[in-house]
DNA sequence: CCTTGAACCTGGGCGC
DNA sequence: TGCGCCCAGGTTCAAG
């Protein structure tokens, strides 16, 4: 499911009823997502304070209040949902409220607050995402976060530091942009559609965009443009959802309905006097979809 | 160093 | 209705 807004979107939802919240118990139903969850996990998390949540790159951020922060990232499949209301079984006025367990429910945060108990739960399918404990202190030097690029929203990206990172590169554009050590972020969609707005090939050098000098080439200033405004307009639309819910209520974000190129093979290109039909190639193993008219 | 391909896992869609 | 195949928002590791 996510990339960056996806995950920030995720974020924002879950933050009324996480921050300042005490995890009563947190529930492990299996020993493993992707990897096995952390020694003692659920005793740690257990009996805490929620200080706030955070996201880097595509990893929520769980700020503990003893120094430590859970690391959770959401693979392909992942998803959180806040269920207002005491847990099952409990005698009392909020049980009709809790919704009932989901196929591939594997992690649960019972939690309680001002706002009364409530539930998140963590759902994902291919357990392609995984959790973890990180101290706040190290957070920054774990090997999860120490070769991430910069955010695509602060300023630290820019046509400079991408010039730096793309001379002489001879690797694809595709492939450069979703490279998290360039920018952290980044995925499959969120690409496609960038380099589309800056009518500019997938299949082109990285190298290409940067002088002999190393300067950045006029295109490179509009690329960051196009990164920085397509992720912040799903982020405005509450991210994308393809197949599956991405808002912690349960409802869809509707950036999927902005996609110039992403998931459009055969349709014709938006770009004003193109005329030009959206492809679908392979780079990397990945599908890319773009226009050959005008994209160079 | 670079690039590609496979692996991890489940489910949905489509053709037959 | 069922089966087999292909595809999927990510990351990592092995191989060439």
């Amino acid at each position: 499911m996510p990339e960056l807004p996806e995950v920030e979107t995720v974020k924002r939802g879950l933050a009324p009823a996480m921050e300042g919240a005490r995890v009563a118990r947190l529930e492990l139903r299996r020993k493993d997502l992707r990897f096995p969850f952390p020694d003692a996990l659920a005793e740690k998390v257990s009996g805490r304070t929620i200080v706030g949540l955070g996201r880097r790159a595509k990893y929520l951020l769980v700020d503990l209040d003893d120094g430590n922060t859970l690391v959770s990232h959401l693979g392909m499949s992942g998803s959180f949902r806040v269920e207002e209301g005491a847990a099952s079984g409990t005698p009392g006025q909020f049980h009709h409220a809790r919704s009932k367990d989901e196929k591939h429910d594997h992690v649960v945060f019972h939690l309680e607050g001002p706002g009364g108990p409530r539930r998140v739960v963590y759902n994902d399918p291919r357990r392609f995402g995984f959790m973890d404990m990180v101290s706040r202190a190290e957070l920054a030097a774990h090997p999860f976060f120490r070769d991430l690029g910069p955010e695509p929203t602060g300023n630290e990206l820019g046509a400079a530091y991408l010039a730096e990172r793309f001379r002489d590169k001879a690797q694809p554009l595709k492939s450069a942009l979703l490279d998290q050590k360039n920018i952290a972020g980044l995925g499959n969609i969120y690409v496609c559609e960038a380099l589309w707005r800056s009518h500019l090939s997938p299949i082109r050098a990285a190298g290409t965009l940067v002088t002999t000098g190393g300067r950045p080439r006029e295109q490179l200033n509009l690329l960051v443009a196009s990164i920085r405004d397509v992720i912040a307009d799903a982020i405005a639309a509450g991210g994308s959802s393809l197949r599956d819910h991405i808002q912690t209520d349960g409802s869809l974000g509707y950036f999927q309905h902005s996609f110039s190129v992403y998931d459009r093979e055969g349709q014709a290109c938006g770009t004003s006097g193109c005329g030009g039909t959206v492809a679908r190639i392979v780079q990397a193993g990945r599908s890319t979809f773009y226009c050959a008219t005008c994209q160079k």
